[in-house]
DNA sequence: AATGAATGAGTATTCATTCAT
DNA sequence: TATGAATGAATACTCATTCAT
């Protein structure tokens, strides 16, 4: 008798997509712990129903916003080392790094930090830390031998965690300070 | 002297003491995600109410174990750091401290990486990481300069947390040689 | 400021009793299938979290609940072959049985063919049928050798769930004609 | 003819065939309450939307599905009483049928069982275990008279029911005997 | 003819916290 | 002082069914 037109959202491509960046703002907003179907669905303005529809656990989703996150951080990463021409250069890429692309954009600075937890929990997770770990190295491997640049990614990791957590933060100068120490 | 009634835990003293361990040994074994008043009860062996009683919240239950956590933690490093006669000392007890300490003792590892994140959330806890990182860094100016002294604190931070994570993570013996070559 | 009542339910003892009443009276009205939390909580007038905080898990409360069916029907049973002299008697019993306890009040007859159905897939159900099954037998055994016995429990069983799917179910003259005729 | 695509499923005769086979194994394994559009389509193998296609409803294919069962159980049992030269040799059928048919292919029992239950309950159900009954005891009526068979049916129910359940099933041996007693 | 996407209702269960005793 | 009972909100997840393509 009624056309009922009830909520007229279908056929919402990338929709998927959206989940993913939601859950990643969410991460960056609330932790890991602020994850839940509801408050993704919420986030991305998308019906409960829509979550579980597109992703088979709230583990799975995690792992893939993870995945995105390492992803388009070793993306960058990995252009910074190609454009470093000698080693030199390369040290201060590295500062720039940290500063800029994983302290300088505040949400992703949370985000790293949580991934690094999680995925001392949840296996799954972990296979997503290891292999942006190890895009990491062999990025740094194209200026360090290998042992150097398994210590670069330690200290790199220690000056985020440090920074997300310190009153007195380091400054991008007093950070390519410390890796240049280091790498004298 | 008492006629041991059905469940005789009348009047003990130090229970306050036994649920806080309990709660370190959750965060250790399940994250501070695995945190309730009933896997506390349960795990310290004690009525539910009982953690209620002794504690007005799940954050001050936690924020009581972390403190303790790192209090421990610091106590032990400042022992390292009186005992060491000599600058080059002190670098091996860093390195010590890390491997034996940190790592070595598998729960206190996760413990420390848990409540680097959870503090990164709770502002209350922020408040224990800090205290116990002044510590740190305060042992360690007996022997480096304050510049140095919160490098090496965030060096430690990123070896502890890459060994948490790393698939192979750095022998005792590489990360004395990584502390050394920063300190020359 | 406001001496606020809220539901004032407080203190309402054998509360547990009444959600296992309120169990037994769904699945004779919507069987097993019917059974949820919210269910039972509705049709015990109590609030959600209740039936959770009695019992563990829905396979709890169901355990109980078709156990005290159980004995009561047992109880019933075992009266019956007490009070029979001899095992003319005892026979009619039976039939007694049938048509008046298992048959007669009609909810009853549903609750005990889904408890055969539950029991064939919950091992914890089949421990409550069997033990149900076992003091029906020894009742039998007042009378009956044992052999006898096991076979009239099956017909028993038989006579119930024929009479429970059959649109001309026997009567009560044909159950005990039946029952005289594998008894002459 | 086609350019195969990703699938390589279409056209698929005998799929609906497929699908209810798939439903009396879920049955099977699961009972009635493991059956859903979804398990279905996973254990066929078949597309979701497939289920819904062919069949209106979740009762729909649960009634199609435990009609064939029916059916090929009737089917069965009809030849056995065909077969049977007199009276006596059709009561060892009748064993032969409980322990063979019902008893033996183990599936098949409990598919037996969920059926009674389930047609307790929905009514669409009950005319499909009544056509069964019907035609079970027309079979008998080949060697029983009307009441006999009435009664015949309700000990073959009785004795697959207990020995679905039972602890120590009875033998076919204790079968037969049991027969023989109730039809001297 | 066939199917992937979509969604709202419903599932069991966990939980922090309050409160009467 | 201590605790068992109580409860409402939230959690992850499943599902029958509808519908656009």
């Amino acid at each position: 008798m009624e056309a009922t037109p009830r909520r007229a959202r279908r056929h919402d491509p990338d929709r998927r997509d959206r989940l993913i960046e939601a859950t990643l703002g969410i991460i960056a907003d609330h932790g890991v712990a602020g994850v839940s179907h509801r408050s993704v669905a919420r986030a991305a303005d998308v019906p409960l129903g829509s979550t579980t529809y597109h992703f088979t656990s709230l583990d799975d989703l995690l792992a893939e916003a993870f995945t995105r996150h390492g992803d388009s951080i070793a993306r960058v990463f990995e252009e910074r080392m190609r454009a470093a021409p000698d080693r030199e250069a390369a040290i201060d890429s590295v500062a720039e790094h940290i500063s800029a692309d994983l302290l300088g954009a505040s949400p992703d600075l949370v985000l790293s930090v949580e991934l690094y937890v999680a995925a001392a929990r949840t296996p799954a997770l972990r296979t997503v830390t290891q292999a942006w770990m190890r895009r990491s190295r062999q990025a740094l491997e194209r200026h360090f031998d290998p042992t150097t640049a398994r210590e670069i990614d330690a200290l790199i990791e220690g000056l985020v965690l440090h920074s997300a957590l310190s009153t007195d933060p380091m400054t991008p100068a007093q950070i390519r300070a410390a890796l240049h120490r280091f790498l004298p």
